[in-house]
DNA sequence: CACTTGACCTGTCCGC
DNA sequence: TGCGGACAGGTCAAGT
């Protein structure tokens, strides 16, 4: 599956801030009741004849601000997909650094047709991600928003910041609080592996059993691991692209993340996939020792 | 409140 | 070849 998270994320919105700002939404079509629940007389007042304004990211989620003073919020979760097909491309074949074909396909859950017959597709193999129509001021008051942590990327991400949002994860482990969007938001499960492999840290060590140097180091790495990424296009483990159709690269320069069974990078030891916080976790077990 | 587990889904892969 | 089950992993609801 995918795995979109904030590098993703925020590809994806780099993308359809060039591809689509300023078009109007002339129609829109979906099969699945969770992929899209807005009822159709929202849609027909307050979507059709809308004009994409702006396109913002905060965590792992998408808001497309309308014109009509709506939203479009997107949530990808593991396997949602937002690609633009223009009408010189449209149900084109299947480029090399594409995994997609024509559109729609069988995971096509919402189409939304713009004035100029072109056409954005939201593709959801799984069926968990979602688009849903909210009034602009109102997508900071959804829970979501009001607990969801700092983004690290900005400069207010500072040391003392995550330290002090980890006090409220001391006694579970160290990943699970990574992937806790309440700590801090954006992270999922390749970034939190190699973030703690940068900084030497077992994932099920307990928050209050890291060092304060290490805590540094992992600050670090988080940062460092999220703009490689963002510089890389993302990570296409399985079936990620961005708003063309593309794969991303950074699962090339992973250091962990799939990684079981190869040498360690840093001492040459195999890398062991176990199972931490619920989920598939890699590691060296001689550079990450609890 | 802190923390863990199960549910939501479909497709793929692995062992028999 | 077919078939059952484990696995993929973001988030929320429900349970301890």
């Amino acid at each position: 599956m995918l795995m979109p998270e904030l590098p993703e994320v925020e590809t994806v919105r780099l993308g359809l801030s060039r591809l689509i700002i300023g078009k109007t939404v002339s129609s829109v079509e979906h099969d699945w009741p969770k992929s899209f629940p807005n009822a159709k007389e929202d849609v027909d007042q307050f979507l059709i004849g809308s004009k994409i304004v702006d396109i913002r990211r905060r965590a792992k989620v998408l808001i497309l601000e309308l014109s009509s003073n709506y939203s479009l919020v997107v949530h990808l979760k593991m396997t949602g997909q937002l690609v633009y097909r223009g009408t010189e491309n449209f149900g084109a074949g299947h480029p090399n650094d594409s995994l997609i074909g024509k559109l729609p396909d069988k995971s096509t859950r919402v189409i939304f047709e713009f004035s100029d017959k072109t056409h954005l597709f939201f593709n959801d193999q799984r069926k968990f991600g979602w688009v849903r129509m909210i009034p602009t001021p109102e997508v900071a008051n959804i829970d979501f928003m009001k607990k969801v942590g700092p983004e690290p990327l900005e400069k207010d991400f500072t040391f003392r910041v995550f330290e002090s949002r980890l006090k409220r994860r001391k006694n579970s482990t160290i990943k699970a609080a990574l992937l806790d969007q309440t700590v801090l938001a954006g992270i999922g499960n390749i970034y939190a592996d190699e973030s703690l492999w940068g900084a030497k840290i077992h994932p099920a060590t307990k928050v209050a059993d890291v060092s304060v140097s290490k805590l540094r180091k992992l600050h670090q790495e988080i940062i460092y691991v999220l703009n490689l990424s963002l510089e890389k296009g993302g990570s296409t483990d399985r079936n990620y692209v961005n708003a063309e159709g593309k794969k991303g690269s950074y699962i090339d320069f992973a250091r962990v993340f799939r990684k079981e069974n190869l040498p360690c990078y840093r001492c040459g030891t195999v890398i062991i996939k176990t199972r931490v916080a619920g989920r598939g976790t890699h590691l060296c077990p001689k550079c990450q020792k609890l």
